[in-house]
DNA sequence: ACAAAACTATACATACCTGTATATATATAT
DNA sequence: ATATATATATACAGGTATGTATAGTTTTGT
């Protein structure tokens, strides 16, 4: 990958968390990174291209993020969907933590056929489905439902916490997803 | 109030909850209503102004609903809080409900400054200090703690469904609420 | 009937956005 | 050293947005 294209990328990223992507013009966006716009049009087809490719890679950067914490941790289906919580609140709270990009994406692009909403609320629904499986594992009856539950819980804490840090709103969500976790475990006997 | 104004504040607020409020310009909005920029510009002095108006006006109605729905209820204050999200399944699954607008806006307009921005980061502490205010007339130790969880229940759920409705977000975000409410009531024991 | 207010129709000024065209400079590899 | 790829500088085309200017039409009150 060139340093450029990278370059672009960190910077598309953090313009679209804190002034939003529609806001956000490739101007702005070649004038931070200290390029110009034909080298941004040279690596991304389009603006909706570079969008697109600031989500993945921050999907991707989440995901392996939280996988590789919870490979570390305890082998015990229970006990990693009881961390998962612990290493959401450690990411929110880490320096380089700017938000979750498919959370206001979504919002931003509302129309069901654009490919940015759509790609958005896969990564939703992916994530969904991740903490589905955790729970699963865990022996847990209504998987899918409490995965529902936790990322409501996850998606606004975070969506709180980016719009003002120190909200405490990921500690309280972690409170709350204890509960619901271990009402979740207990029910199954 | 004019019809008129009443007519293209409906249509504001449906357009900009379907397909966005950046993404919906006077034009289609004066279109939609059946009148003409120089009326809208006429009533409301700026597109900014028009979006505080749908706002504040939103706000409002779904504030009156409950407040409604709670004073005709049962008086005791442990189960008004128990019946809050009862009653906002109901709201969401009324063939009126089209969204919530202060969740979205904020999204929309991540600029602090931004007075959209503002109006609807108030709007949405007022919810919360809303329940608060009901958590604590129930006795309930960490009423704030506790409001600010079933807020972010209730701002997912909400936005889920809209964005697909019969996602059954707000059944399991209700479900989640019962749960974390019975907790919070029977730890002040 | 008639004057005042409300509304429409249309064109346009201004600004901003994405994306491209064109020409120039700079680094790199053989 | 020289061709080639890479990056810059800048101007601009084409579209769309908000907001206004101007003139004409309809409604309403008395």
């Amino acid at each position: 990958m060139s340093a450029l294209k990278d370059k672009l990328l960190l910077v598309a990223t953090d313009l679209f968390q804190t002034r939003g992507i529609n806001s956000t013009g490739v101007d702005t966006i070649v004038a931070v990174a200290g390029t110009t716009k034909m080298t941004l049009y040279k690596y991304f087809g389009s603006k909706e291209d570079l969008i697109l490719e600031v989500l993945k890679k921050g999907h991707q950067d989440f995901q392996n993020w939280i996988d590789e914490k919870l490979n570390a941790s305890s082998k015990k289906p229970s006990d990693k969907i009881q961390q998962l919580f612990d290493y959401i609140e450690e990411w929110v709270n880490s320096p380089g933590f700017i938000g979750v990009g498919f959370i206001k994406a979504s919002a931003e692009f509302p129309n069901e056929e654009n490919p940015i909403h759509q790609l958005s609320s896969q990564q939703s629904r992916e994530f969904r489905q991740f903490i589905s499986k955790l729970a699963s594992d865990a022996s847990i009856k209504d998987a899918e439902g409490l995965a529902l539950q936790l990322s409501l819980l996850f998606e606004g804490a975070v969506q709180a916490e980016q719009m003002k840090r120190g909200s405490g709103a990921i500690k309280y969500a972690k409170k709350a997803a204890k509960i619901l976790i271990d009402g979740a475990i207990k029910s199954l006997s």
